[in-house]
DNA sequence: GTCTATAGCGGGATAGAC
DNA sequence: GTCTATCCCGCTATAGAC
């Protein structure tokens, strides 16, 4: 049980600049001097609240990542029709990622380093696979009744993913190479709703 | 100038056991100490050939870098029409990413957590918003001649890197919530050529 | 060129006063 | 609860022998 059900404002304070630090530096490249400066304290008051570093992190991590799939999970696991999904899906995703927009390449990088980590979390929470499998029946369903080409569920979902993540993953390189400024950026980002839905359904099309 | 000509057989050794290392566990993640074991080589000879781990860092960072560009920005900079620039910006970028699968999270990783360095290596490059022109003309070429529905050229490259390098960034989570295998996975993501390029050119349509 | 030994520093964690 | 002072480990980098 690695989070709390009760937290101090204290403790608050702490878990959000630690969440700013860590997205910022990393794992590694976070100090817990940073941390304390962030909120405004002292590092010893930080051991005082959360035993150690890992366990900070353990903390932000883990509400970061399901922060991430909170707005996704009941989407995927819902039994609307697939025509249903995809937007909802779509906005799902870009509701948090527009509000956390540099949480999802701290999440990945962290994944990659320690992909171990992710197997617990994953073994411990209700079954993902489950979602994965009634998500394969909603896309199934409209191939065989012919409304849809055929496809792999897995490629549909990579393909929804990518449209929506991956901008907000490359943002620094591609602002660069266009020399498009960080607010006209997010602006464009904010308008990809329809594009991305738009993209996706042409695609399954027979 | 960062880069060197003439390099050794022992100092290609070590740049490649350096990116091996870096590339697992980040900048600061990594230590001078596990580049040398995995050049199997002490750490004092590091400092011999290079001068400190920045040092090292920066040529993997830079060599990484360009050759992930250096398939795409002659196809970009090119004078083929849109029609064909896209197909090969997919082999170019696809190509690269299947043989090393791992790379590109390490860079957007570096880039995201200190981009002022990205900015340098741009000023001091053949100017690489040239490039990004000239792929904009060929989008507005198309749209002027009625083949091709309007869009902003930046928005078609999102979605173009989006379909082609997310699925490498997200690798771990993805395996890990569909149950597929690494293996499996990466036969996956190397058959996906021609689907992006229907997605991208199916979405192009009027 | 390559090694062993070590200097020197930065960071996580704790002791103990208040 | 919150602080100052400090311990101690691990890491980069260097000194110096071979």
């Amino acid at each position: 049980m690695v989070n709390k059900q009760l937290s101090s404002e204290a403790e608050e304070k702490i878990l959000r600049a630690a969440q700013t630090v860590f997205v910022k530096k990393g794992y590694k490249g976070a100090t817990t001097r940073d941390i304390a400066a962030e909120a405004g304290i002292t590092s010893p008051l930080l051991n005082y609240y959360f035993r150690s570093k890992e366990n900070i992190f353990q903390i932000v991590y883990e509400r970061a990542f399901s922060r991430l799939y909170s707005n996704v999970y009941p989407v995927i696991i819902g039994d609307e029709p697939l025509f249903d999904k995809i937007p909802a899906l779509v906005d799902g995703l870009l509701a948090e990622l527009l509000e956390n927009p540099d949480v999802p390449i701290f999440i990945f990088n962290e994944i990659t380093q320690s992909p171990d980590k992710l197997i617990e979390k994953f073994r411990s929470k209700i079954n993902i696979m489950e979602a994965y499998k009634k998500f394969s029946k909603s896309v199934y369903d409209e191939v065989e009744k012919g409304t849809i080409r055929s496809v792999r569920p897995i490629t549909l979902l990579i393909n929804i993913q990518s449209l929506c993540i991956y901008p907000f993953l490359a943002r620094p390189l591609i602002c660069e190479i266009s020399a498009i400024s960080y607010r006209e950026y997010m602006k464009i980002l904010s308008n990809r709703r329809d594009e991305i839905v738009g993209i996706i359904e042409k695609d399954l099309k027979l």
